[in-house]
DNA sequence: ATTATTTTATACCGTTCGGTATGAAACGAA
DNA sequence: TTCGTTTCATACCGAACGGTATAAAATAAT
C-alpha cells in the first residue's frame, strides 16, 4: 500500500557499476552516480545506503558475474590448454580492442581499497581465491584425462595462473606494446606441459 | 638576494610521496600534504605548481630509487637463479612482515591514473619497461655463463617475471594466505630452468 | 473518496576541496 | 642602511563534496 518504485535497481547498480569501475571510488561523486543512474539522490539512499554501500553492491554484482563468466569460457573447450590458451588470449584481445580500458573492477578495488578498509581486501581477495578455484578445477580435469603432465601440482598451478591474469590485467591498463603481453602469454601457458 | 628556503626540497618530496603511495593521488588532500610536509601551500605551490605536479615528481622519485634498488638487488647474486629467488622471496617476506601494505607506488598509479591520464600511461608503463630490461639483462647473464637453458627467450622470459611481479604485488594488497604467494613463486621460478 | 505509506523532486546543510591574494619576514646587493 | 626580491604564514576564494530535511506526487487498502 505505496507508491511504487519508477526505477530497477538492477539496472541503475549496473550503471553505477560502470562508473565505479571506470573512475574508482574516489574519483567518483554522488552527482556523476545521480546522473548516470537517472535517479535523484534521496532514492539512491534509500536504496543503498551510502556512497559505499552503493560501491559493494556494485563490485558484489561484477565479482558474481566476472566470476561465472570466466567458468564458462573455460568450460566450453575439452581441451584444457586449449581452453586456459583461449582464456587468455581473449583477455588480451578484448583489452585492446576497446579503448580506453578500465581493466578489473575487483583489482582496481583491491588496489584503491583493500588495504584501508578490510571488508574490501575480504571481498577483493575471496574473488581471486574463487578464482583459483575455478582454474585448479580445470587444471585437475587435465590430469584427470591426461592431457596434462602428472607432475603438475594443481593448486600451485592455479595460483600462479591467478597471478599471471592479474599482471597482465593490470600492465595492460598503461596500454604497452601487445608484444610485450603475447610473450608473456606464450611463456605462461608453457606451465602447462 | 632573496630569502632563502626553509625546507629541503628533497625532503618534503619523500613525505609527499608517503603521503599519495598510502592512499593514492583523489585520496590524498591538500591539507594531509602540508600538514605531513610541514610547509605551508604556497610553498607547495610555488615549488611542484599543483597538486598533479607534486604527485608526478613523487612518483619519479620513487621509480628511479625502485628500479636502482632492483638491479641492486639481482647484481648481488653470481647465481641469475638464486638472484631471482631470493628477490621474489624477499619481496614477499617485505610485504607481509609490514603492515599495512601499501604496494607499489608506481602499480597503485598505473591503476588509478593510466586510463584516464596518458601522462601516467607512459610513466608507469615504461617504468615496467625498464624493470623488463633489468630482468632481461640478469637473465643473459646466466645464459651466458650457461647456468640457464639455452633455448630460453630472454625477452619473453623477463617480461613474464615483471608480469609476476606485477601480480603478486598487486594481489598481496589483499593479505592473503601466504602459502598462495608462496606456492605461485615457486611455480613461476620453475621457468628459470 | 479518504487515508496511510512510500517514493519522488527540490532545495539545502555544513564541511572540505584545490588553489590563491596579501602582506609581513628574511635575506643579498648596493 | 636601504632597497629589491623571494619565501613565509594567514586568511580567504568559489566550487564541489557527501548527505539529508521537506513536502508534493503517487499508490493501495479501507
Amino acid at each position: 500500500m505505496a507508491r511504487q518504485r519508477e526505477f530497477d535497481e538492477d539496472k541503475v547498480l549496473d550503471a553505477a557499476m560502470e562508473l565505479f569501475w571506470e573512475k574508482g571510488f574516489e574519483a567518483t561523486s554522488l552527482s556523476d552516480l545521480t546522473s548516470r543512474m537517472g535517479i535523484q539522490r534521496p532514492s539512491l539512499y534509500s536504496a543503498f545506503g551510502d556512497k559505499k554501500g552503493l560501491f559493494e553492491a556494485a563490485l558484489r554484482k561484477y565479482t558474481s558475474a566476472h566470476a561465472a563468466s570466466i567458468r564458462g569460457k573455460l568450460q566450453t573447450n575439452s581441451s584444457v590448454k586449449e581452453a586456459f590458451r583461449s582464456f587468455f588470449e581473449n583477455l588480451v584481445a578484448k583489452e585492446y580492442g576497446e579503448d580506453p580500458n578500465w581493466g578489473c573492477f575487483c583489482l582496481n578495488s583491491m588496489v584503491e581499497l583493500a588495504p584501508h578498509d578490510e571488508k574490501f581486501a575480504i571481498l577483493t581477495r575471496e574473488h581471486q581465491m574463487y578464482l583459483s578455484v575455478i582454474f585448479q578445477e580445470t587444471v585437475e580435469r587435465g590430469l584427470r584425462s591426461g592431457e596434462l603432465d602428472p607432475g603438475i601440482n594443481a593448486k600451485s598451478l592455479a595460483q600462479t595462473l591467478v597471478i599471471s591474469l592479474i599482471g597482465l590485467t593490470v600492465f595492460m591498463k598503461s596500454r604497452p606494446e601487445r608484444t610485450f603481453v603475447d610473450n608473456s602469454v606464450r611463456e605462461i601457458l608453457t606451465l602447462l606441459r
